[in-house]
RNA sequence: GGCUGAUUGGUCAAGCGGUUAAGACGCCGCCCUCUCACGGCGGAAACAGGGGUUCGAUUCCCCUAUCAGCUGCCA
């Protein structure tokens, strides 16, 4: 049988990275098995809609290449499925009728007072209740007079206080809870529209979900979930719940906790590639020691049964890292065409960007960091003559003076400046005085850059500068050493 | 509070009764080198604690601790 998954988020606004990891897990799930992966918006809960969600979902889900397969569209195209698109279907009452039927579910009339007077304990500044199935006390006369009088209602859940309910999930094995434990939670809410609760099994159900792939928060509602499928006389689906993402602190991200959002992590300069690459690997990994992984290369080596049980930290710090690779292995068309726009923050004059780009490639790890690695070839930066001690080199302020001074007249007579005619003029005087490379380059560069590192050696930095100011820069750095 | 689950270095993680307990990020050192980065080599760093079961537990069971999730007419 073919495996079909579905992404079903609310749309409440940003997708972040545990809601994309959740998207990746179950577009990989279906897709390494040749399925179908859905989109399905939850917006049942019409309070917490928030205008533009689903466009930003979509753009997301482009983005990251999780194209889905299936769901109506006006367009005749493919969109997702909406919950409340459904609800006008009638199907969700349609169902819970069914059970109250077969006894599985009931009317309740109970208005916020009463359902107020039943809390009895507050347990972290939250009152906690269980219903305590007054409703279903009621007759089936009562219950049409109620319905008649249009009293409002909601439409329970109907659980056993004894006996025990169990399911099976992939991961975790067979989980029993007591139904004692066990809430009548709500079916259909008084205006109508069914909790999600409800319209999840009924829409997996219906949509032919086979692998219900959802986030661990839903582990302790899902014996809830398979006595409805019980009721039903529905085979229950593949159940895989994922363990959670957390920040360093170890606390569920929220949007709160910051730059965990996939817009965000965009506007940083990450690439999807390598975020989505990077949250496969937050919950699952291969059997070898693979790493790097395209979205194709993932579906391929994609095997649930090794999907971790434990909550892992988001690191920016690792993304940032595997983000760096996937700017090292860009080919430099497609670097430059990202990297352009950071160069230009920087440089204004008229630089050859393309030169610097590629100085820049191997030591960014996000475009972001671009700027501050070459503003120095915009203009030559205030530096302290202390920057010329340094020990390795052997030098300092007296030595790096005397270099600069000999090189002066030298680099001025010099015609040709390009990396290597630099170079060659350099080392020249390097051998003639018998020292080290470093005791000439190091004072050089610090007066052509006044940087303690640069992306490049002198002698390219000077290229790219040009003769005049590179002859200003040494000039101003005798001139910063003789003031010392 | 109750229920459910999780617990391998700082982080991600392999391991599925017998291993010198992988690998990656980060950190440190060395090499390369016109600085830094890249690249190469090496290092420090972990089985939460206590009981069992077993010839033998990181691996299986129980207890404790810690953390998390749930406990909504939210999803």
């Amino acid at each position: 049988m073919k495996i079909r998954t579905r992404y079903a988020p609310s749309p409440t606004g940003k997708m972040h990275v545990g809601n994309l990891r959740s998207a990746l897990y179950e577009f990989l799930v279906a897709k390494h098995d040749g399925g179908d992966f859905m989109l399905r918006i939850e917006d049942t809960d019409q309070e917490r809609f928030v205008e533009g969600a689903v466009e930003l979902i979509n753009r997301t889900l482009a983005q990251t290449g999780l194209i889905y397969d299936e769901g109506p569209d006006k367009d005749g195209g493919v969109g997702p499925y909406v919950q409340s698109e459904r609800v006008k279907t009638g199907i969700y009452m349609k169902y819970a009728k069914e059970l109250i039927e077969k006894g599985e579910a009931y009317y309740c009339f109970c208005d916020k007072e009463r359902l107020a007077s039943l809390k009895t304990e507050v347990v972290e500044g939250k009152e906690i209740c269980m219903y305590d199935k007054h409703c279903l006390g009621l007759s089936k006369e009562e219950v049409e007079a109620n319905l008649a009088a249009g009293k409002p209602y909601v439409i329970r859940q109907n659980i056993p206080n004894e006996g025990t309910t169990t399911f099976v999930d992939e991961l975790y094995g067979e989980i029993t809870v007591d139904n004692a434990e066990l809430d009548d939670m709500i079916l259909i809410k008084s205006d109508g529209y069914p909790t999600y609760n409800f319209a999840n099994v009924v829409d997996d159900h219906t949509m032919n979900i086979t692998h219900v792939v959802r986030g661990n928060e839903y582990i302790s509602s899902s014996p809830k979930y398979q006595r409805l499928y019980d009721a039903f006389g529905w085979k229950s689906p593949v159940y895989i719940h994922l363990p959670l993402i957390t920040d360093e602190n170890h606390k569920k991200l929220s949007k709160r906790s910051g730059h965990s959002s996939f817009e965000d992590l965009m506007e940083q300069g990450f690439v999807a590639e390598a975020v989505v690459n990077y949250i496969a690997l937050l919950g699952w990994s291969p059997e070898d020691n693979r790493e790097i992984f395209s979205l194709e290369e993932l579906i391929k080596e994609f095997d649930y049964h090794r999907i971790s049980k434990s909550p892992a930290v988001f690191d920016i710090v690792k993304l940032r890292w595997m983000n760096g690779e996937y700017i090292k292995a860009m080919d430099f068309d497609s670097f430059y065409e990202k990297a352009e726009v950071y160069l230009k923050k920087a440089l204004t004059k008229d630089f050859d960007l393309k030169k610097i780009a590629n100085m820049v490639k191997t030591r960014i790890e996000v475009f972001p960091d671009i700027p501050e690695l070459v503003d120095f070839f915009e203009e030559l930066p205030e530096y302290s003559p202390e920057m010329y001690t340094h020990k390795k080199m052997k030098t300092n302020s007296e030595t790096s003076l005397q270099v600069l001074r000999d090189m002066l007249p030298i680099l001025e007579a010099q015609e040709d400046y390009s990396n290597d005619g630099l170079y060659a003029t350099l080392t020249k005087y390097v051998e003639e005085k018998g020292v080290k490379n470093g005791y000439v380059m190091w004072p050089i560069r610090t007066a052509v850059s006044g940087k303690q590192m640069t992306p490049a050696g002198a002698t390219e930095i000077m290229e790219i500068i040009g003769k005049d100011e590179t002859l200003r820069r040494i000039r101003k750095g005798i001139e910063l050493l003789e003031q010392a």
